[in-house]
DNA sequence: GCTTTGTGCCAC
DNA sequence: AAACGTGGCACAAAGC
């Protein structure tokens, strides 16, 4: 069932490919890096069932708790360590010149090929390791999850996001005033630049954007801030406050995403994300280039349906709590979920009195949290939930003591850094005792949030997994003339869909929440509830 | 001149 | 002036 791709056979790959997804069951296709195959089958129109995607599962097998005691792991480092994740696309044009940074891609490959890696034998060496691992279930489940999440990285950059450059462009014009000459600031931008020089009494020259000068200019008129960051400037009583908070605000969204991001980022109507699976330690998502995973919310105004499609909004309510929940096993914490809003039934067990003490307790709890309310009701959450947050704790302990910690499916922590036994034995003294202390305890932080957030991702590239595959299932022709994905956010997805079987998708992705839980948790009174909303604008999902 | 670091803010 | 986890990115200043 599973077919290995190498590189001899990349000239009839389209045609083998094609072929091979017309079996039932489709093959699994095993190859180095899903970026370095997928993008341009996709390109050809093909679609592929199931991967096997040996770069990612590497690094989960050589650092899974699972397989610590294999030769896989204890193997010293070779070829497959030392790989990077290849990007799905070109890099983007450079605005205004037209021309690629480098020519790697003017051929119409996807990369280079990585001539000293053996596909076949790495293969082999996989399935050992995970078959003489502690437990090959969850291990092959959280492999099968992984290379899911790659195919639909790939996917999500392939169909991209519906983005309306006219929209983003009135949006910034609305708030910022015309486009400006480049090495210019827009007229809003100079206008409350002018409005701040005037009000702490500063030069003309003065640069807004220069933090010491900034803050030298404040200081001397008597506002007294050390730093420029909002939370202070928001406790200060100056008529300055507020244009500087308007500048800041402005400035930001000028130079995260304004008229360059659109140009650099925007093609064709399509935001194409450069998502990194795994990219993160606790096995989230990370991305590069655009922000993808940062989109403001006042610009998602700007992604509008395609005529005749809609968006359908989904996110898990509260996941990581109930991630918790499930994990550990914590009937009480199960039962003040059931209902959707697990921190209304967390006041509801008696726990705490308010809404916002629930939340800001558990985030608390799975955050580390040692100061204000958050540690304030953690002993009372402790007694309600004894297990979720024994569950916590262990795991921040673990950390304290050096140790590795692992998420449900068997997701691996890294260890401390080279500095951890230098700081260890170096606390001679009462400030550098202090200071080990301080490296400790933020480690146990850590790992005690590595636990929660790792599985919660687990559970994101579960109900991923399926949602694609339902999706699929909705429609005909080609990916991009089907409901599909268009966006994916932790625990949040969009999905571009012809307008009438906005229905039909939004109750796909309950079903699929409901199954990604199933899967992990097997039959727990656990409910992965979903806020889903249709909408032309992604602006408009909240 | 180029690279690295610090700051601050966006997302979850 | 941070507290309380994971990231990316832009700008200015500091470092080489």
């Amino acid at each position: 069932m599973n077919r290995v791709l190498t590189e001899s056979m990349r000239p009839e790959v389209l045609a083998v490919v094609r072929d091979g997804e017309r079996d039932a069951p489709a093959p699994r296709w095993t190859w180095d890096d899903t970026n370095r195959w997928y993008p341009r089958l996709l390109n050809e129109g093909v679609r592929v069932e199931r991967a096997h995607d040996l770069r990612l599962a590497h690094a989960i097998l050589r650092r899974s708790p699972l397989t610590a005691r294999t030769p896989f792991a204890s193997a010293p480092p070779g070829p497959w360590d030392a790989l990077e994740p290849t990007p799905a696309g070109p890099p983007p044009l450079v605005p205004g010149i037209g021309t690629r940074p480098d020519g790697l891609f003017d051929l119409g490959e996807v990369a280079a090929p990585a001539p000293d890696l053996d596909v076949v034998a790495e293969a082999t060496a996989q399935e050992e390791a995970v078959a003489a691992s502690a437990d090959p279930g969850r291990l092959r489940f959280l492999l099968a999850a992984e290379s899911a999440g790659a195919l639909v990285a790939a996917e999500l950059h392939h169909t991209g996001l519906p983005w309306r450059a006219d929209v983003h462009d009135a949006i910034l014009t609305e708030r910022l005033g015309p486009r400006p000459p480049l090495g210019q600031r827009p007229a809003r931008l100079e206008a409350l630049a002018a409005r701040i020089r005037e009000l702490v009494d500063a030069p003309p020259t003065l640069n807004p954007d220069s933090h010491p000068a900034l803050l030298k200019a404040l200081q001397y008129a008597g506002v007294g801030v050390k730093s420029l960051s909002k939370w202070e400037l928001l406790e200060v009583d100056h008529p300055v406050v507020a244009p500087l908070l308007e500048y800041k605000k402005l400035s930001r969204l000028l130079t995260a995403n304004g008229w360059n991001w659109l140009d650099t980022w925007v093609r064709d109507g399509r935001f194409r994300a450069e998502y990194v699976v795994g990219g993160v330690v606790t096995g989230r998502w990370s991305s590069v280039g655009g922000g993808a995973l940062q989109l403001p919310k006042d610009v998602r105004r700007a992604v509008v349906a395609d005529p005749g499609w809609t968006f359908v909004v989904a996110d898990v309510a509260q996941l990581e709590p109930r991630v918790l929940a499930a994990m550990s096993g914590d009937e009480a914490m199960a039962a003040a979920g059931r209902g959707g809003d697990m921190y209304a039934g967390i006041v509801a067990s008696g726990a705490v009195a308010t809404r916002d003490l629930a939340k800001v307790g558990m985030l608390g709890a799975m955050y580390g949290g040692t100061t204000g309310a958050s540690a304030q009701v953690m002993p009372r959450l402790a007694r309600t939930f004894p297990r979720a947050i024994a569950l916590v704790e262990e795991a921040a302990r673990a950390g304290e003591r050096g140790e590795v910690v692992s998420t449900w499916l068997g997701r691996g922590s890294p260890l401390p850094g080279s500095d951890w036994d230098r700081v260890q034995a170096g606390a001679y003294d009462a400030d550098d005792g202090a200071r080990a202390r301080s490296y400790t305890r933020s480690f146990g932080r850590f790992t005690r949030n590595f636990v929660v957030q790792g599985t919660a991702a687990e559970w994101a590239l579960a109900w991923l997994a399926s949602a694609r595959r339902r999706l699929w299932e909705l429609g005909e022709g080609p990916l991009e003339a089907r409901p599909h994905l268009a966006f994916f956010l932790h625990d949040e997805v969009v999905v571009h869909t012809p307008a009438a079987l906005a229905g039909d998708v939004a109750r796909e992705l309950r079903d699929a929440a409901a199954e990604a839980g199933r899967l992990l948790f097997g039959d727990i009174p656990v409910e992965f509830p979903l806020t889903v909303a249709t909408v032309e604008s992604y602006a408009d999902a909240k």
